[in-house]
DNA sequence: CTTGACAAACGATATTTATAGTACTAATTA
DNA sequence: TAATTAGTACTATAAATATCGTTTGTCAAG
């Protein structure tokens, strides 16, 4: 009925970065790590980290005593496209009123974003 | 068990996008305007115009056929919650990084960039 | 006055997310 | 070796989303 989602949920979002962060995990490894914000119980991460290995998110292998598990796409590519799909979402694919939005918000000054492009234009010449 | 979600999901935000257009609608203008893109059934419209209302982001008042939806609120308001929370949940809350991935993501140049901070410039000297 | 059209109300259902308890299994330790 | 511990598998659940069919009520047109 609905179509599986493929896109990162919050909690989903929150056991990724951790991955992320650390490379390689057992479900302990993020279990305790979720645990220092809030309470959660060991199983509640397993199945969501099942669920993110369903989608493709996540890779296990069997190490000695727990499944290890690691990212299946990088962060980068991950970010990349939850921020094409917020932009075709809300904006119609266009990032510009993006942009005016965060300008507005005050969200970036006009210092972050001529150094953001001064940055960027020296990493890629012409 | 998980707290009402309060952001918009695909379809709703389709929906408002076709009352923030029009202004006064009915469930039957918001369902042949979706119409013309997908099939849906009138119920399936009415059900998510009445979850949008609990929601709080739609009120109705009777007229003398239909009920009468218009928006509860502005779109400009929603749209800057949703990048909000957008940029705190994957970007834990600085757009700087998401303007660096829309630049490197060919989304932005850098004449975009500066046509519209030239553009708010104006709009609000100082 | 009956009938047809349309709108709302109601109820039903499948799916995903998010949550966790329980049972089974393997390993460590006392 | 018996008991504890850690880990997975399995099962179950509630809420929200998204989808419709059916029933009910009202109003206009025959």
């Amino acid at each position: 009925m609905r179509p599986r989602s493929k896109t990162l949920t919050e909690q989903e979002l929150e056991i990724m970065k951790i991955v992320w962060g650390r490379g390689q995990v057992t479900v302990r490894d993020v279990y305790e790590d979720i645990l220092r914000r809030r309470k959660v119980a060991y199983t509640t991460v397993m199945t969501m980290m099942k669920i993110l290995e369903g989608k493709g998110y996540l890779k296990k292998r069997a190490a000695e005593r727990a499944y290890v598990y690691q990212a299946a796409r990088s962060k980068s590519l991950v970010i990349k496209t939850m921020v094409r799909d917020f932009v075709n979402r809300v904006f119609n694919g266009s990032a510009e009123p993006l942009l005016v939005q965060l300008v507005k918000d005050r969200r970036l000054s006009r210092e972050d974003i001529e150094k953001i492009t001064r940055a960027i234009q020296e990493d890629e010449p012409c």
